[in-house]
DNA sequence: TTGTAGGCGTTATCAC
DNA sequence: GTGATAACGCCTACAA
């Protein structure tokens, strides 16, 4: 007899079963564990099951079994110069072993970033990847209570329940401080991010107030109120360096700040890093074709995603703990040192 | 009596039901069609969801209605400066109507490609989007079978079956040729993609070679050997301009490769444009801030993303079809003049 | 407007 | 090694 619903037209594991003359949880295993299902029995199912064009369904599969391989990562915005490479890699990571990504931008928003988190929980997904540590408290919650491995990326702060897989921000902006200190710059400004809800860029700024102090220097921090990064780093360089003491050096939120902030002295006839050195943060891609090229500092966006992706595997015991070579969770910067400081 | 397997642990419908005194159906009614449950049982069902914290499961519910709120999108890669603007558009535009996006890269493999579209269609995706009209044999079989929306993107061959959303790459190699010719150049040359599988780049080529032809100039292509785009365009610029009849103009088919030309180029003594005529293809962000900044074309990246989305909410109801502004699908590049060419 | 019955496609459980 | 049965959580169909 018809049965009342009609389904989606595919073959199921009962055709296919029906099809090799075997029940359909033989067909399951075929799939799952091939080694445990008989040789004849192996063949007579293959045969339905390219005759039939079967494709298992995932979310019967999922449901039935209670997880799924689907990993969520919900990141700031996939369209920008960072991030992409870490969604790239851990894609690339999790594909390998059979899981797929879904995927969600929150714009630095913790309340977009609530939204994606409701809707992929409703996923039941097999892990969940967060970016930085800064979440709305509902967030938090749905986090807390959920089963499943959660990471968070972007940031490192091992107080923190959830696995964390990133670097120190407050670390970076020392660093940038160190460096330039240690060639000799005395008036160090910093240009804070015009991306409101980039809470862990006012870590780095943090780490340079606390750097400069350390070193009896004066914090100078420069907000600025453009929202486009190019205009937002020439509104910066105009106030930093147009005055009578100007800044020695600049330390910019990222390369795209500095790059605005450089081409727009450029344009007034400075010249760097003569009048003053720049320093990003970043290694955008343009940073080294620049001129002069950009010194700044690498953040380790691809390996981010790599150990993400490697804590998740192991977690949900696709792959062993004890790896020969253990990746630490806390990754490091790259100073890179070019020509603009 | 209780259960002999044990799900997610998680709330369901029934345990809302029972706790808001109503039958589990109306549950279901209260998220998908709230208007038509009486105010009271919405505030009955409200409260007892509160309390539970209940959260729907997708996956069933996909399962159950044979359509899932997914829609699936395999793109050659995530991190490159180009389909980055793409993945962003069309999944922000999706997020609103409440699709998640389910992403894979192939990196221009067929293989690949075809791996992901079978794992997708497991999802029963609402819908489906691949990237250019190119796929392999069982890809196509698939696709052709399938029953939800697909959607190819990045280019525009409107003989194919599937919707397409793109544009003409025959056509920007036409237009650049047509630019430089109009500038007074003739020895045009066109410095080939070094990355393998990407065919619609040599589709840029053929209208290159087509346009030169109508114009009765020699079609001269010059195949980089080098993977590296930087260290490829280095090789273009020296195989074609270190010679006696050098070339006047390069048209390079992205503008990784016409930076790493111009860059060593520059390094070797030459100046741009005046020792010859630089013309890329994509206006990456770093394009206006060489020096010389670089003529480029702008492909649509951005539109792709939100037209594919707007058919692709068509085809499911989600919004109407007859809008008032009717975007067409065969989108438009921008011809960028900036100082190269 | 609300409820009952049963199926969506797969897999856990237990029996042989 | 293989199979029968029921359950995963929700929604369509139909009835009231």
């Amino acid at each position: 007899m018809s049965g009342k619903r009609k389904g989606l037209g595919r073959a199921t594991v009962h055709d296919v079963a029906k099809l090799a003359g075997v029940s359909s949880i033989t067909v399951s295993r075929y799939f799952k564990q091939p080694d445990i299902v008989s040789p004849v029995l192996r063949e007579r199912i293959s045969e339905a099951v390219r005759v039939l064009d079967y494709l298992p369904n995932h979310a019967a599969g999922g449901l039935a079994s209670t997880r799924g391989r689907i990993v969520a990562m919900v990141i700031p915005n996939i369209s920008g110069p960072i991030f992409a490479n870490t969604i790239q890699s851990f894609s690339d990571e999790l594909s390998r072993y059979g899981y797929q990504l879904l995927l969600a931008s929150s714009y630095f928003s913790i309340e977009q970033e609530e939204r994606a988190v409701r809707a992929f929980l409703g996923w039941s997904p097999a892990a969940l990847v967060l970016t930085s540590q800064y979440h709305s408290e509902e967030t938090e919650r749905l986090v807390a209570k959920a089963t499943m491995p959660i990471v968070e990326t972007w940031d490192y702060e091992p107080a923190r329940k959830p696995l964390q897989v990133g670097f120190s921000h407050g670390e970076v902006g020392r660093q940038a401080v160190e460096y330039l200190h240690g060639k000799g710059y005395q008036r160090i400004a910093f240009v804070q991010n015009s991306m409101v809800g980039d809470l862990s860029a006012l870590d780095r700024r943090d780490g340079y107030i606390a750097a400069m102090a350390s070193y009896g220097l004066n914090p100078w921090v420069f907000v600025p109120t453009q929202a486009d990064p190019f205009e937002a780093g020439k509104q910066a360089v105009n106030s930093l360096l147009l005055r009578k003491e100007p800044a020695e050096a600049i330390i910019f939120a990222n390369d795209n700040l500095a790059a605005g902030g450089m081409l727009a002295g450029q344009r007034a006839g400075m010249q760097f890093p003569r009048d003053c050195a720049i320093f990003g943060f970043g290694n955008y891609a343009f940073s080294e074709m620049l001129l002069p090229s950009l010194t700044t500092i690498r953040p380790p966006a691809k390996e981010i995603g790599e150990v993400a992706a490697m804590r998740i595997l192991q977690a949900l015991g696709e792959i062993p703990t004890d790896e020969p070579v253990q990746h630490l969770n806390l990754l490091e910067c790259e100073l890179i040192v070019r020509e603009s400081a």
